[in-house]
DNA sequence: TGAAATTAGTTCAACGATGAACATATTAGT
DNA sequence: ACTAATATGTTCATCGTTGAACTAATTTCA
């Protein structure tokens, strides 16, 4: 028996699967490009976007919304405050978490820069149907349902 | 008017795409997690695979592969060795360019983690049709060609 | 109430990835 | 043939991410 006949290769779903990561590389480093000129990082644009959702969220909240870990915030957190972006603010009823909101700068920086993806992902999904692009995200929402409970 | 009418957030292919980004976040995780039995680390892997099946390329030719910087490669590539995974081999007619192989052993350790690769890809695909999951990949292929002519 | 368990956030050392600068080898253009 | 341009791979400094260990605040529950 040829032993290459059941390589995940010839697994569709395995196969298809790859295709998903190499496309999402493929954009983040063309989005990574794309907001040098507003010096923005890619996971700091993930932040922004977090807070401009949710604003008042815990450091908690917000490592778990990136699936990130919460030491990866604590990290990043200083660089924003420094520049402005993001005001952090001691909850009143738990001196433990920390609530984090945009600042008016933050939030004129981040629509700049959604500007800027918004543009990128409408070019590399052009070739896509409104319908087979919504039945796309479908798709990626339940996996990460399906990761979600564990 | 309501400057929440065009935030990428009311765009379907934004949102989607955003989709994208954390489910491939999430069963990147989830894998990690998974392969952390065989002492594999994701982009160890990821050369692995490419070298089994493109045997002999380049570094040059992987890190385009991979979509990852030539110095990258030649910072992974020493651990591979040494653990007898994979072998580097002069090219006779161009003194410049390495050529990579898998050892047998390196085969073998692929062949395992790719069985737990496929086999947590089936399951978080498990909900979408054969036919989704092909439109899926064909749209992910789609987006790469978008930006591989740059 | 008071001890134990849980939770939020921080620090730290280790590792991965990057891009610029570099050395060496090859190719192109004249 | 010779110079300039290009290509491969390496080194290095820098930054992002991680998980474990830690501090401090809160909750559980006996």
């Amino acid at each position: 028996m040829n032993k290459r006949q059941d390589l995940p290769w010839d697994n569709p779903r395995f196969r298809n699967w790859i295709a998903v990561v190499r496309a999402e590389k493929a954009v983040i480093r063309a989005l990574s490009k794309a907001l040098a000129p507003l010096d923005l990082k890619i996971a700091q644009l993930d932040m922004l976007m977090n807070l401009y959702r949710h604003p008042g969220q815990s450091q908690h909240d917000l490592a778990r919304r990136l699936l990130v870990g919460r030491s990866n915030i604590t990290m990043l957190l200083p660089q924003l405050e420094s520049q402005g972006l993001v005001r952090r603010e001691s909850d009143a009823s738990d001196k433990r978490v920390m609530r984090l909101f945009l600042t008016p700068e933050g939030e004129k920086l981040l629509l700049e820069a959604l500007a800027v993806y918004t543009e990128l992902i409408d070019k590399v999904m052009a070739q896509s149907s409104p319908r087979e692009c919504d039945l796309m995200g479908e798709q990626m929402r339940r996996i990460v349902d399906t990761l979600a409970d564990e």
